[in-house]
DNA sequence: GTCTATATTCGGATAGAC
DNA sequence: GTCTATCCGAATATAGAC
């Protein structure tokens, strides 16, 4: 029982090494030395150090592939409150992940597995911005998904505080006649 | 007079390299080779390599200190006008700066020269808020300040059509009555 | 000012014993 | 599963000739 508990241990430390000092400033050294391991344990449980951070953000993944596909069944008409709260209740549930996926942005969007995340992404600015085809709809979209994502990894307040000034100004600058 | 032309040159393919693989991305060897020279010489008109990305982004550092200073001048009636204006323009005016001041950040928030920078965004980011205590209102211009970063370091519309909507997406979300 | 050659450090990854 | 030892490549930076 004590081999699953070393991997659990190695993304436990590479999840803080990660946040702390960005994925190129953690060297695998840098990790086992703090596990308290060798770089070669390291590499029994994980194939490369790419796929530690892989793991990590994994269950971010799923959930957001799940958002996507919960939208897609939401008509016109709710699609904005929808894509901007599934949105921020994502990211603030996963915020040490967000800002692992911003940190290796945009090297690993070349990953196969992370290609169809540009797809995931795209699906979301289009509910941010009402299905509109307006280019200045699309801008304004692009605005608050960056600017959340920002926010939620820079900003030291806690959620509960976050969330309702997050959907207030996003429904101000995306829902016309709303404030 | 291919002395100054030298560095130039270094200051001009750096800048590009920079900008498609990152600077991390970015070997000395790759600027050397792509410039034509060795290694050598690059170091010999640049102390280190941080000093090559320092000098391409420091006319981008002069205007925000200019922004800044204009700012402190403008009454609180005008102020979130006087800084989202302000902003967009300069983003827009160094998409490339910018692009590369976010790739490196935020280790190079910790260099002297660019310590300075966490007041300079701050007092942004109170001009967007409008000097308003209120931490919603805070939240507000974090995610404007943000996003609008996020937009002209990404979309690829030039500036024509990105400011107009920039300015018309900050103003809903951050002045209360003006949609 | 520019070069070649090299020192040095560091990082990811492997081999093979236990 | 975990270790020690080691390899290999990359990258910054320096030394010294021209």
């Amino acid at each position: 029982m004590v081999r699953i508990r070393t991997r659990d241990e190695i993304l436990r430390v590479a999840g803080e090494l990660f946040t702390r000092y960005g994925f190129k400033g953690t060297s695998l050294h840098d990790i086992a030395a703090e596990v308290g391991c060798s770089k070669a344990t390291l590499l029994y449980h994980f194939a490369h150090k790419d796929a530690i951070l892989l793991a990590l953000v994994e269950p971010a993944r799923q959930s957001l592939i799940d958002l996507v596909a919960r939208l897609a069944g939401v008509d016109d008409k709710g699609i904005r409150v929808a894509a901007i709260e599934g949105f921020i209740d994502l990211v603030l549930r996963y915020r040490r992940e967000v800002a692992l996926i911003y940190d290796v942005t945009p090297q690993f969007l070349q990953e196969p597995r992370f290609a169809a995340m540009r797809e995931l992404t795209e699906a979301l600015r289009a509910g941010f911005a009402g299905r509109s085809a307006d280019p200045a709809d699309h801008i304004a979209a692009e605005v608050l998904l960056g600017g959340i994502a920002a926010v939620v990894i820079d900003d030291k307040r806690d959620e509960v505080e976050l969330r309702p000034a997050l959907v207030a100004v996003a429904r101000r600058a995306l829902i016309p006649g709303k404030d």
